[in-house]
DNA sequence: GTTCGCCTTGGTCAATTGCCCAAGGCGAAC
DNA sequence: GTTCGCCTTGGGCAATTGACCAAGGCGAAC
């Protein structure tokens, strides 16, 4: 086999900048957003400290897109999951497994949190995390619309709040595994057009 | 009328310490848990900086009270509110009336959010949180299941963790009125055990 | 008036913070 | 071999941090 050729200046920078950001999205869930220093996050990605504002403009641009981009990646992959469903319960399925699968400890589950709040002191995140989010909750209302749910936009809505809802509580309240609560959230899908109410 | 009587030093210590727990979980809600400084905590309850230590072991102490006070009342509140519903409909209502009036920028809806983050780094929270939330659930549950609401306990907690994550969009998709959210939500109180369903 | 207990102040310390910068490494181009 | 561009390092700075402390205020008890 050929040996892989040795990387240029620049692909090696770009590397570093997305050891980086994993780095920073980590130690955003492990601390909290405003926790997060400029060291750690190169201690975290074994740089030095100074890389840092050499690839970001400041420490706050960098978590900005470290979460926006794993917010992103994360909803991808939910999309993704909910377009081969076929049946309204069926998506609500698969929601709850990956609902199963963070714990509340992982490294992603609390990121959603933190990116909210951040939002809520950070104008250009909060625009940014809109656009995604608003992205997403049409991408389900779709799904929803062609099953039949009635007021698509609305269940969407609050069907990625209570999930979210969900994940801030499982680790306070372990007992809210899918199982537990996967009979009560298919409520919400219950009454479609083709049912029996009209109202 | 009688002049008050002027407060003694023990007094005059109380009151301080209120001040400084509610300039504490004001702080918390404006700049993030971990964003909270001894300093600025003083300023706003207009005290010396080195009052602060002498009334809490620490600034993570301070905190914690200060949040699970803030918690407790308004559950408190939730509760007395709850308590003169009739039927499950009308005590959603209620409930979403204060989702109205929690806009996302006000001082209390975000702190719950804070709160649960910051439990998840620090055991004493949590546990200290999930008694309070424990004992909400259980009132709540009661109450469903009064109105024979099926699942009662299951349905409390997602309705509690889907109110929580509206709150926690809200700011980032103002479209969530109680309005918009109403009906949907009133799906989660639908098929009750004297109702048509029965599977 | 003196003592006592509690509260209050502002100064100080070591540690940490975000950000900046001079200096150097290193492969590519010529 | 030299130059060039990009990446990388570790030190340094001013500001802020949590915590601690000596000193003083002040009403109550005696």
């Amino acid at each position: 086999m050929a040996p892989p050729p040795p990387p240029t200046a620049a692909e090696r920078g770009h590397e570093v900048r997305q050891r980086l950001l994993r780095a920073g999205a980590e130690l955003i869930t492990e601390r909290g957003w405003s926790a997060v220093s400029t060291r750690a996050v190169a201690e975290r990605a074994e740089v030095g400290q100074g890389l840092v504002h050499y690839h970001f403009a400041s420490l706050g641009a960098l978590l900005r897109q470290a979460a926006l981009g794993a917010v992103e990646a994360l909803l991808h992959e939910l999309t993704v999951l909910l377009k081969a469903a076929a049946t309204p319960q069926e998506a609500l399925e698969r929601i709850l497994s990956t609902l199963d699968a963070y714990s509340g400890t992982d490294t992603t589950s609390l990121l959603f949190t933190e990116t909210y709040l951040a939002a809520t002191r950070d104008e250009e995140l909060k625009s940014g995390l809109a656009r995604l989010l608003t992205g997403a909750r049409e991408e389900l209302a779709g799904h929803l619309r062609v099953q039949r749910v009635r007021q698509p936009q609305e269940t969407a809505a609050v069907l990625m709040a209570a999930v979210d809802g969900l994940m801030l509580h499982r680790p306070v309240s372990p007992s809210l595994s899918s199982a537990a609560v996967g009979p009560v959230l298919r409520r919400l899908l219950i009454g479609t057009n083709s049912g029996g109410e009209t109202a």
